[in-house]
DNA sequence: CTGAAAGCGCTTACAG
DNA sequence: CTGAAAGCGCTTACAG
């Protein structure tokens, strides 16, 4: 069913029916039911690569994240959906579990032209080739950050953050605070430990220890937990750079018989649900998630509108939220 | 940058340039290499959407879902995509948040043919239009049902897992069994609720009490509980048809002063992560989402690839996993 | 207010 | 093995 045989029906030309598709204002009154009267009977539905190919314009974007199951992830893409949804555009969700393969064939949509631009939350420094084949298509970057000032990003001052944090534990009396980090191919998770060595150094604290965990989930932290438990000397505070990464260390240490804040404090990351929802509550780095989203459609959408805009790079404000796990 | 002016700098045509780049064998090798030495040299990307546009054919899949962000629906998302990446195919995520507008507008990507086929989670009894606008395209449900056998669908049998349930929590001896249940415009919702009941009469428990929450979140489980809690006869085990709701009612009932389980018992459905990360463990009822997932793009395929093939309702082996909240 | 025609960037019989 | 040409289904100046 294409525009053609809606306009034999019709009785008029392709071009009417394009006017009336995109609700041009010169068709006259009586033509138009004509269009639409044929356009309903014969449940017509345009086809939107042709479309799209003729005016090259998609009105939508790609959001390309590593672990969507990740809740502060859910959290941004949502506000993110708001705002695109605001502004007309709607949002295509890649998931690209860090997957060097998956996120090219995702990112071959943007090259590919099915949509106007991208907003990503993963890694790049992984993968400089990606950063190539985006070339210089829209994009910003989402609570992550390039090296380089090429591309907009927003988010919040990650060594701020940590800084706050280990100075708070500090503050309660624990000496031995211990990080559960994240891949550091993420810019994020660099200035995170950068923050936490830095407070370690400077309040001479004799005690330092960092684990790696190989993804945002609660049994990554778990393990990563269980490693730091294992050590000869125990920390008694774990700052975990991310909600989920917390809730499974607190399991940990529940498992290894000891009591949580008592003898181990726990401090998560993100401010998402899941803080509330786990025993005992945990205290947490709020980020504002949505607001993310948000902006980052903002300075997306300035960049499609008008491609030679300078490049931003936005801070937003977090805070700490004390609860019982520390 | 198109494949007019990369058969210009190799200096052959646009069909050699299409042939090079769709891997066809009949290209000489010299012409070839010219080929591929001009696609570089221009950081050339070819362009979807005429590619889809003349050969009718995306390799993409759409994936509806109501909400991401329940971890149910996440792992099934995993398993889809797994399966789609084996068999050549993307997905692509559309979280329509029961939106209905924006259900509509996910949609226009698949009769706008930018996808090849959908995999919805979505309850579309709210939509019977919605149902018309997919049309006969290559269609099928996932973890939900249509009350017509007119689209595919993969799942696990609702009523004989609810009846499982609420008959182990009455061998148990539990004496008033509440159910918290999700809106009933979901038929799986309706299929759980049928088996709650069936059990209730059966076993002639005088009890009965049902509440609805509003999303797949903890908050709205936690205020179902409340409801529940707040009743002049208090329940003695709830079960609830998500891991997060049962999550929420955990909550609920500790906050009321009692203890899980042994004033209230609490039984979720699901078998997420989250089952095992909240504290006391829930007993919760395991589905293969992995494998409903990776089904429902078996099926998906083989419609796209024959579209007069039959379409099929598979049930999927379900277990109760006891733990500690019940 | 309307239609004929060009063109978006590809692929693919068809002829050579 | 290769190229000229048609065509996928739209939109949009342009002329009337």
């Amino acid at each position: 069913m294409s525009i053609q045989k809606i306009a034999r029906l019709a009785g008029v030309s392709v071009a009417t029916v394009s006017r009336v598709l995109n609700n041009s204002d010169t068709v006259k009154a009586k033509n138009r039911e004509r269009v639409l009267a044929a356009i309903a009977e014969s449940n017509y539905q345009p086809n939107l690569l042709a479309r799209q190919l003729r005016t090259a314009r998609s009105y939508m974007i790609l959001v390309m994240v590593s672990n969507i199951a990740n809740p502060f992830c859910a959290a941004v893409v949502k506000g993110i959906e708001e705002e695109a949804e605001k502004n007309g555009y709607r949002i295509l969700l890649c998931n690209s579990g860090s997957d060097i393969e998956r996120s090219r064939s995702g990112l071959t949509l943007l090259s590919g032209k099915i949509v106007d631009g991208i907003i990503t939350m993963d890694a790049f420094s992984k993968l400089p080739e990606l950063a190539t084949l985006i070339g210089d298509a829209p994009w910003v970057q989402c609570a992550e950050y390039a090296d380089s000032g090429a591309v907009s990003c927003v988010g919040i001052n990650d060594v701020d953050a940590a800084q706050h944090v280990v100075s708070w534990l500090a503050d309660k009396g624990r000496q031995r605070i211990a990080l559960i980090n994240h891949d550091l191919h993420y810019k994020y998770a660099r200035l995170r430990e950068r923050g936490y060595k830095s407070v370690i150094h400077t309040r001479e604290l004799v005690y330092q220890s960092v684990e790696y965990a190989s993804e945002l989930s609660a049994a990554a932290g778990k393990a990563a937990a269980e490693r730091l438990l294992a050590a000869e000397t125990r920390p008694d505070a774990i700052f975990a750079v991310s909600d989920t990464l917390a809730a499974g260390a607190i399991r940990a240490i529940e498992q290894a018989g000891l009591r949580v804040p008592e003898d181990v404090a726990v401090v998560g990351f993100d401010g998402t649900d899941l803080a509330e929802m786990i025993t005992p509550q945990l205290t947490t780095i709020e980020q504002p998630s949505h607001e993310i989203g948000r902006k980052a459609v903002g300075l997306l959408l300035t960049k499609i509108d008008n491609p030679d805009s300078s490049t931003e790079r936005v801070m937003m404000a977090w805070q700490l939220t004390p609860r019982a796990s520390a």
